[in-house]
DNA sequence: AATGAATGAGTCTTCATTCAT
DNA sequence: GATGAATGAAGACTCATTCAT
């Protein structure tokens, strides 16, 4: 058998990462991809780990090797979801910019991301609700992580203290209510045109009508 | 078959109305009433046949005779919930009020309804997510019917045209997501403390987050 | 149709059990004497819910509701086997006989029970083993309640002191031990056979090889 | 096949054993000495083959290749622990002494080691009876060899003759029946303390329950 | 007309065994 | 020769629905 070329030799030190943890990582991501359409397309309830090991093309062992079962899995294919999409719509956002841009990059961003991938979106925004409390949980706390940057908004209102406590509690949940009926019609596809409607929702609040308006424009 | 005797039938005008339709309208009722309070405290999908006919105390037969299956039955829960609150908040409306007034006593409504019955509300707000995509249509129904009737607000709005066209979409969604955080948590005695914020936030894009902050205050 | 002659109805206040009990004690009957003869034959690592419910000739539903699975199934018919040939042995021993006829009674009474019913013999005696740690913990108990009345044969020995404390346990165990063999190696229609054998075993340490040898021909 | 350089090659006389008989019966040992632990700690029905492989820490390919399977293995595991137990006792009992106290010697070897590897006792002992009908036979075979050792008793007794027939196979039922119930209830430390009661037990019927209690006293 | 027992298909999950690397 | 991943058959259990009484 015929050794690799030398400049494509691992170099000495950077050993093989355990194979058996590299075979599991990847099963695992790759189960995982596969289960993401499933659960998108089928709906949480009406899938079955048959469903999944047949479109994984792994045996059921393998599967339960790697989750606690149907549950587990669907948890998985929601971190995993939600963790791309975060880190999408961070590495888009200019760190140093002000905010108004910030949230304009972010939302955009978002769009662009559930265009791409509907069907992972709809597992994020859709059947996450399906999925059990523990789902639910998951869902929540991404909720939560993203109050604060929103929070910051107020900064820039003129009268900060006349906000109610949960505006961006209410505003999250109207965005996402306005991005999960785009995905439940089928309209993943026009869902980008919401992007000037998101951005004078989000900002309209904290800078005004008037200027979340022109910005929506702008952008 | 024999008929009763004669001193024992019916007076005329009294006239018995039909004992099988009457009969099957009240066991619906019936039904309905203890089904919700199980899908409530179960859960969609954690709910089976058995639940509901212990604890309506009928036979298998009957319900089947009256519902088509489970989500038949969730299906009626869920209209029959969303009518009773409709009525409820709609009575508790002037009628020859001005909006924002309105806008407040249907709110005001809406929470001691969803204080005074938190179980149905949960049916309406948080397990219809799970009742299947028939479930959901209802639900996006009932946003449907409330958004012409924020829109009214628009009149009030120095600059409607400025208004993002999905803004009551969002503020229902948003509004929705608030109370059903409320509910999924078990804080559903405090939901009434919600009134303030939930009128600020419906009326602030129109009115402005001035006047919204002194009407919310007002109540 | 026809009513009952009057001799033959229930007295009043002797009114009929709830039928839902009589059948499930009824099925539970029924399907404790077909498991019987399931676990005698096959053994009980491979009986399968399946065997029982075909040889009962019911529904997985009924068997579930009755039985909490095939342990707990297990169980019941090593009670119900004990309790039958618990009731046998005792009903055929003399109350008021000195007590070493009442051995030689029991004695008899087992093993015809045992050659009557080789095969709830077999589940008391073989399968028991083998039916997990509650169901040993079963079999153990039925050693200790015979126990104290084998020790009452202490009584007529000349030495009770030098017989070793436990003497019983390890004759019980060499009883069990002998009819086991016999069950198993098919020549449970040879057991009765052993009538004479067991009487001497059982006796001799009270009242010598002697004595317990000439009532053993006696017998 | 080239074959080794004269000088490397092992001098006659101590030829090389085959290498793969020898690694078969190493491995074949050390998975057996792991096994006997397994079966001892879950017990026969809840061991599985992963379990064994990973306490033996061989492939499955290197299991399969010695054993036919978890029944095979299991057997395997019998023989193993009942010959060493066997040669243990065999070579503590001396060859030449008296009848009496040969068995002496034999039940305090036997204590011994089970004391001393109360795992392996397990096995020989508890888990056999789970362990399917084959299992039993060894177990039965192990029985057919210490009866006519025993049986030599009856040269001792003044009425061989009056002594029942199968008076050997109970006592060896009733002794195996006392250990395994110390070993089941976790009282292994304590089983030593059985010697003068098993002596009494062994010896009586031959000896006379006097004589017998005398030499257990001796011990 | 009401009852609730019976059905049996479908699901999850486990494991002994094989086979590709 | 060794490894351990993949297979897939089989079992326990549930539950929506039907049907006999």
């Amino acid at each position: 058998m015929a050794s690799l070329p030398e400049h494509l030799m691992p170099a000495a030190g950077e050993r093989a990462p355990l194979p058996r943890e590299v075979r599991l990582a990847h099963q695992r991501r790759s189960i995982l991809d596969s289960s993401i359409e499933v659960f998108a397309k089928r709906g949480y309830p009406a899938t079955t780990i048959d469903h999944i090991v047949a479109a994984a093309r792994v045996a059921y062992a393998s599967f339960y090797e790697i989750f606690d079962g149907k549950q587990d899995c669907f948890l998985q294919c929601y971190e995993q979801v939600a963790t791309e999409f975060w880190e999408r719509i961070s590495s888009a956002v200019p760190p140093d910019a002000p905010w108004p841009e910030q949230v304009c990059a972010a939302l955009r961003a978002a769009l662009e991301a559930i265009a791409a991938e509907p069907l992972a979106a709809r597992v994020a925004l859709v059947e996450v609700q399906t999925g059990g409390p523990e789902a639910l949980a998951g869902y929540e706390r991404t909720h939560d992580t993203i109050v604060p940057l929103l929070r910051r908004g107020r900064e820039f209102s003129p009268a900060p203290d006349e906000l109610p406590e949960t505006l961006e509690e209410a505003t999250i949940g109207g965005v996402a209510w306005l991005l999960r009926q785009r995905l439940v019609s089928g309209e993943a596809g026009e869902i980008e045109a919401l992007y000037p409607e998101l951005v004078e929702i989000v900002l309209g609040p904290y800078l005004g009508e008037d200027e979340a308006a022109r910005i929506a424009a702008a952008g």
